[in-house]
DNA sequence: CTGTTAGCGCATTCAA
DNA sequence: TTGAATGCGCTAACAG
C-alpha cells in the first residue's frame, strides 16, 4: 500500500504513480516522458493507467531543476501597449505554445522596473528572453533570467545575442518615393520618443529618403506614439503654411493628425496634404482610417524568432541582426 | 577553496555563496530571504557581499520546488484580442508585478487545447490562475494549473472558485433609457457568439431592458464581435426597413456598422439611426468613431481579482460572483 | 529493458 | 543565532 500519497500536499507525486503500478520511479519517468524512451509495453501500460486512476500532474518546475530547461520564454515589453501589433504578438503566443512552450509576459516601463527586477532576483529562469522593451540591453536581459538565449527586437543588439529587426529603411524609401512621385516637395515629420534606437534609425532613413528624392523637410514635430500626441502635433499645420505631406512614425499619431485636420478643415475633401502613418495596423483597414503606412510581413518575423528559440545553436556570435523587409502598403490618404 | 562553482552549469548557487562567505547555506538561505528571519548583523553583511560579488542569483524554481509557491499567475485567454480591453491588461500585469508575481499568458482558443494542456501535462504550477476563456471551466483550470485558486471572468464559475464579472444589466439598463428617452422605439441587436455564457446574459439583459422601455425588437443578427461581423451585420438595414436604433454587443462591430452605414447612406448627416457599442474602447474617444458605449471601472475589476490572488482566504466557497458595475457613456452616436 | 543511486538549488526542520 | 541533515519532485547516470 502507498502511504506517499498526501503526505504533504494532497497532489500525487511520481512516486505515489510507481508504487500503483508497482514499477520503480525511473520507469515511471520515462513512461511519462515526452521523447520516446525505453520502456517494456505492459509496464507502460501500467503507468499510464497508474497514472491516469491517480489524476498524477507532472511538475514541470521539479523536472526544470534537473534538466535545466523551463519551457519558459518570457516576453519583455515597455507596456502593453507596444503590442499595438496584436496580431503579430498573438501569432507569436501561438508558436510558442505550438513548441511547447509557455510565455511569461513582463512589462519593465522604466530603468528602474530592470533594476528592481534585478535587485529583488525575482525573475524565473527561462529557456529565451523576448526583449522589446527599450529599456532593458541585451546583457542585462542574460543576467535577469539567467538566460543565454536573449532575442532583441528593440534594435540594441550586442555581439552575443541575436536581433531581429524590420529593416525599415525599404518601406520608408517606398512611401517616400510614392509621395515624390505624386509631386510632394515639401513634408513634415512626426516622431515618437527620440531616445529609443528605433527611433533614430526610422528618422535617418527618412531624412535620407527625403534627401533622394528631392523633398524638403519642413518641420520635424516630436510625439509619443500616441494618438493623443498626434493630434497635438498637427496643431502647428492649422496656421503654419502646411506642407505637401506628413510623415508619421506611428499609425497612431497619423490617425491623429487626420482627426485633428478633419476638425480643423471639416470641408477639405480632397485632403490639404498627404498622409503616411507607420505599423500598418489593421485599423488602417477601418473605413476611417484609410491611412498609407508602411510594414512587414508578421509571419516572417515570428518565424525568425521562433527559430532562434528553437536552434539557439544556428546563431553565429557577432552576426549582424536579421532584417525583415518592410513595404509600402498604400492607401487613401497617401 | 570553493570548487562548486562551474560545477555543471557556471552560475553560482546558494552553496557557492555559503563557502565564499564561510556560513552555512542555511545562514546565507536566511539573509537572502525576503522575509525577516534571524541572522547575525556581521554574518549578514559577509553573505551579501559574496553574493554581490559572485552575481549570485536565487533560482526561483528551487525555492518554489520547497515553499510551494512559484510566484507565477496564469492569465488564460481564448484569443489575444479579447483584451481588446489593453487598458485592462496592462493594468493588472502592473499590479500583479506589483505584489511580487509574474504572469503567464496562455491563449487557449478552443476546447482542443484545453485538452491538449491537459493531456500533455505542460501547464506549470502557479499560485493563481485567472480566466477569461470561455473554453475553459473552473474545475478543469484548476487541474490544468493543479491550483486551487482560480478566479473566473468568463461568466463560468462553480462553487469553489471565485468569480469577477462586470455586472452589465445596470449600463444596459442605461443605455436603453438614454434611447428611450430620444423617442426610438424599435432596435436591432447586433451579438457576439451566442454559445458564450456572458453573451447569453447580455443579450436577455438587452431583451429585458427593451421591454421595460416599450422598444421594440426589430432584428436579431448574428456576428463574432469583429469590425468585420459588424459590417455584414448591417448589410441587412440598407435594404430593409431601418431600426430607430442598433445595439451591438461589442464596440469592434459598433464600428462595423458605422463604417457600413457611412458607406451606405453617404450624405446621411444626422445618422439614420441612433448607435450603441459595447466595451468602452479607447478609440471611441477618438473622433471617427464617437460611439456611445457602455463600460466599467477598470481599476475597480482589477482591484477585485488581485485581492483574491493576494487573500484567496477572503473568498467564501459558495458566494455568487462579485460584480462590478457598468454605466452609460454617451457620445455623438447614441 | 530495469531498478538503484545521486543529485538539481533551495528552505526548513532540529539540535546544538 | 547557527549548522547539519533532510526532503521538495523529478531526471540522469549507472549497473544489472
Amino acid at each position: 500500500m502507498s502511504d506517499t500519497t498526501d503526505h504533504k500536499t494532497g497532489r500525487p507525486t511520481l512516486a505515489d504513480v510507481a508504487a500503483l503500478a508497482e514499477v520503480s520511479r525511473a520507469v515511471v519517468s520515462r513512461a511519462l516522458s515526452p521523447s520516446p524512451r525505453p520502456v517494456s509495453a505492459d509496464k507502460r501500460e501500467r503507468v499510464l493507467r497508474a497514472a491516469e486512476a491517480l489524476g498524477y500532474r507532472p511538475n514541470p518546475l521539479a523536472r526544470s531543476l534537473t534538466t535545466k530547461r523551463t519551457n519558459l520564454v518570457a516576453v519583455v515589453v515597455n507596456h502593453i501597449h507596444d503590442l499595438s501589433d496584436l496580431d503579430l504578438f498573438d501569432r507569436l503566443l501561438g508558436e510558442i505554445q505550438a513548441i511547447g512552450k509557455q510565455v511569461l509576459l513582463l512589462k519593465v516601463g522604466s530603468v528602474d522596473r530592470v533594476e528592481a527586477f534585478l535587485r529583488e532576483g525575482v525573475a524565473h529562469h527561462v529557456d529565451a528572453a523576448l526583449v522589446w522593451s527599450d529599456f532593458a540591453d541585451a546583457a542585462t536581459v542574460r543576467r535577469m533570467f539567467r538566460s543565454d538565449l536573449v532575442v532583441m527586437m528593440n534594435g540594441c543588439h550586442d555581439a552575443l545575442s541575436p536581433a531581429v529587426v524590420p529593416d525599415e529603411a525599404v518601406g520608408i524609401r517606398e512611401a517616400v518615393a510614392d509621395a515624390a512621385a505624386k509631386g510632394v516637395h515639401s513634408a513634415a515629420l512626426v516622431t515618437g520618443r527620440a531616445s529609443s534606437a528605433i527611433e533614430g534609425e526610422r528618422v535617418a532613413s527618412y531624412r535620407a529618403a527625403f534627401e533622394a528624392e528631392g523633398i524638403a523637410l519642413a518641420a520635424v514635430l516630436q510625439g509619443d506614439y500616441s494618438y493623443a500626441s498626434g493630434r497635438a502635433a498637427a496643431a502647428a499645420f492649422q496656421h503654419e503654411a502646411t506642407p505637401d505631406a506628413v510623415f508619421c512614425t506611428s499609425d497612431a499619431m497619423a490617425m491623429g493628425v487626420l482627426d485633428a485636420c478633419r476638425r480643423f478643415f471639416p470641408d477639405d475633401r480632397p485632403s490639404r496634404f498627404r498622409l503616411y502613418g507607420f505599423d500598418n495596423l489593421s485599423i488602417t483597414d477601418h473605413d476611417a482610417y484609410p491611412i498609407s503606412s508602411i510594414g512587414f510581413d508578421k509571419a516572417g518575423f515570428v518565424e525568425h524568432i521562433v527559430r532562434f528559440v528553437v536552434h539557439p545553436e544556428t546563431f553565429v556570435p557577432g552576426s549582424p541582426p536579421v532584417g525583415v523587409p518592410t513595404r509600402f502598403f498604400p492607401r487613401a490618404t497617401g
